[in-house]
DNA sequence: TGACATTCGTGAGTGCACTCATATATTTTT
DNA sequence: AAAAATATATGAGTGCACTCACGAATGTCA
């Protein structure tokens, strides 16, 4: 196997600026390109769906080399997993901090996390679909960015969990209740395509198929109740 | 945009076989190739994984050029596609035809149609997980091979419809009852997911779960029972 | 049986995501 | 402030899935 050969990029300019100096500008740097790889990445997502977008327009539009985006993110997947780790940060705060849901029932909260992920989405649903699903999924163990997939799930999975623990007592569960959150996972996926596939006036048809199946939902966690 | 250029493929020999005359011999290689290709696929799906296996190593495995794959596939996941069909085409026959079924509760029959498909899937086990969901997910609309994972989700659908509909009367569903057999694909996928994770004896924790939520599931289909 | 039509098998070519040796910019050390 | 160490931007290179112009093998019709 013969040896691999590379090319050496040919210097920039003859005369490179002199030495400047200019204290931390690393960081600040680092920020900016990053800000710029997302922001060019969503425009084009949105403009010309997922799979058309290649790195090299993404690279292009954030005036960066191509390779420099994979200093940034490990592959084209781990970019689009960047806005769903914004959607459910975006989501559980949103839950958390609105303060007439402090006392709500069950169901009315996990309406709210869904609702709020849903809205967060809308205006990238153009290439929701072809992502998310990609990324998310948590059968793919293959793939290096599979980890923080996973981080963003088990984050999922905690909060879930903690409005369960919050809303039914301890010895009202039902055997079931240490699954909910995996099961809310799939629902939530699930959820998500009935969605994308939604063409009723402002995605009706889902919300009013997310209360129903909540409140049934919810009842099974507290077998006396119903 | 300047035109494109393609070599001429080299003569195969300078003197090719005096014209032979073979006939149905068409019809009987295109069989004989398209079995190999799929037997080559998985084989090498098996041993290496579905990402690490190259569709150059494929047809290499056949003994064909590697562009007559795309003859009889449309894409690589176009091939593991292929083995879900078998799956669901076994999986259904197998609960069809399975007399002590014929008047068994519905939970029972489902509970039969997973299994026998989580039993077909078994010996692929080592690379279902980076194929299936991306082959079945049903917001793929992307990509030339949907159609045929559209068909087959249609397919599998309309059994579980009519499983439902010969053991529950029309008088007593629930108003959920419609929206049963979409559910049910997404609780099929969870289930697969839960089972390629599963790593108990035999998988005995996926049969376990899947036994209890069925009948769950069955009884919120029938409002009175209970 | 020979001429024409049709159906594929073929493999070089293409575009893409992603890698990596190198150059250059910044930080740290002296 | 120069030198050494470190970080990171760069873009040609690589391997891969997939395409397509071509011609050979088969089918059809006289």
């Amino acid at each position: 196997m013969p040896a691999r050969k590379r090319a050496k990029p040919k210097a920039k300019t003859a005369k490179s600026r002199a030495r400047v100096r200019r204290p931390g500008a690393r960081a600040q740097a680092k920020h900016a390109i990053r800000e710029r790889i997302v922001k060019a990445a969503l425009s084009l997502f949105q403009s010309r769906g997922f799979e058309a977008t290649t790195t090299k327009a993404i690279a292009q539009k954030a005036r960066i080399a191509e390779g420099t985006v994979f200093n940034y993110f490990k592959t084209k997947d781990d970019i689009a997993l960047h806005f769903f780790e914004q959607e459910v940060d975006h989501a559980i705060t949103a839950v958390r901090e609105n303060p007439r849901l402090r006392k709500a029932p069950l169901e009315e909260k996990l309406f709210a996390l869904v609702h709020a992920q849903l809205e967060f989405l809308a205006p990238y649903e153009r290439f929701i679909g072809a992502a998310l699903l990609q990324a998310l999924n948590p059968a793919s163990h293959l793939g290096p960015f599979s980890h923080r997939a996973q981080e963003l799930r088990h984050r999922y999975l905690g909060f879930v969990e903690e409005l369960i623990e919050d809303s039914i007592p301890k010895g009202k569960q039902s055997s079931l209740t240490f699954l909910a959150p995996e099961i809310f996972w799939v629902y939530y996926l699930g959820a998500l395509l009935y969605w994308l596939y939604d063409s009723s006036e402002g995605k009706q048809n889902t919300l009013a198929v997310l209360d129903r199946s909540l409140n049934i939902g919810v009842s099974l966690l507290q077998p006396g109740r119903r």
